[in-house]
DNA sequence: TGAACACTTTAGAATCATTCCAATTCTAAT
DNA sequence: ATTAGAATTGGAATGATTCTAAAGTGTTCA
């Protein structure tokens, strides 16, 4: 479990954003967990989806994905991994690393330079839709 | 220069949008673009900065970048680099490879899949930053 | 030269995602 | 139970971007 911050409550509703995000390997949008949360609770709002989002990101739940212009992602996945994009179907898949990963070995930062987090979005094909244009 | 399609017209508005972004290390959203070139082409419109940048990227001259939810920033540095952003000031940096990144090497993806581009952000806190905290 | 056509530009309207707001409801601790 | 602090709501407001219809600018080629 991670650590929760003192003041955050996990209430029912909150609890139901997360249970949404945890069951989806989607990546959805805030949209689509307002969408998905109807048959569970059918009275919540989309305001209070994007306060659960937003109260979930910051205790460290769950995170945030900007892979494009538009809508934000949500990932429930806290393990390292990176995000693939598929420019043919749209859809946005984990991928964990093969071996440690540390940007500072790669890339030349300034010296005193903190990192807090890294996000690496790798766009392409993916394999499926590669598989229907030969 | 980079292989322009076939049916792609620098015009002047064209021009001076991608020469404000060529002289911008601080990666501008489209208003601060809008904002730069009034003083070169008082009349452009808004709108005629989203076409020109849109018209630019898809022509390979520069690149979008998303960074966080809000605007999109362009880039004319077609180097390959990362980005670094700083979440105290707000200010987004090049950082450019000590060595070849091979993200395949790094990630497990799926055979077949195919990668068009790939785009690290780093968030922390930069070095100019860190050193006022002390 | 000039008519036809395609592309560019414009201003403003429209859209879309997100945030804000004020009012109401809930919760936890006195 | 009382009360203060959160959580939730629906709707309004905001901000970024895209769309649209009309006007401008070339370019081509008869």
């Amino acid at each position: 479990m991670a650590l929760l911050g003192a003041d955050f409550r996990l209430t029912p509703h909150r609890r139901e954003v997360f249970e949404i995000l945890q069951g989806s390997t989607d990546h959805p949008t805030a949209t689509d967990i307002f969408t998905r949360v109807k048959d569970r609770a059918p009275g919540m709002s989309l305001a209070t989806v994007y306060n659960c989002l937003e109260h979930l990101s910051s205790a460290g739940l769950i995170k945030q994905v900007h892979l494009e212009r538009g809508q934000s992602r949500y990932c429930a996945n806290l393990h390292e991994h990176v995000h693939f994009h598929c420019e043919t179907c749209g859809k946005v898949t984990d991928a964990h690393p093969a071996a440690g990963f540390d940007p500072a070995k790669f890339w030349n930062l300034p010296a005193g330079t903190k990192i807090t987090r890294t996000e690496l979005a790798i766009h392409g094909v993916c394999s499926h839709c590669a598989a229907k244009h030969l």
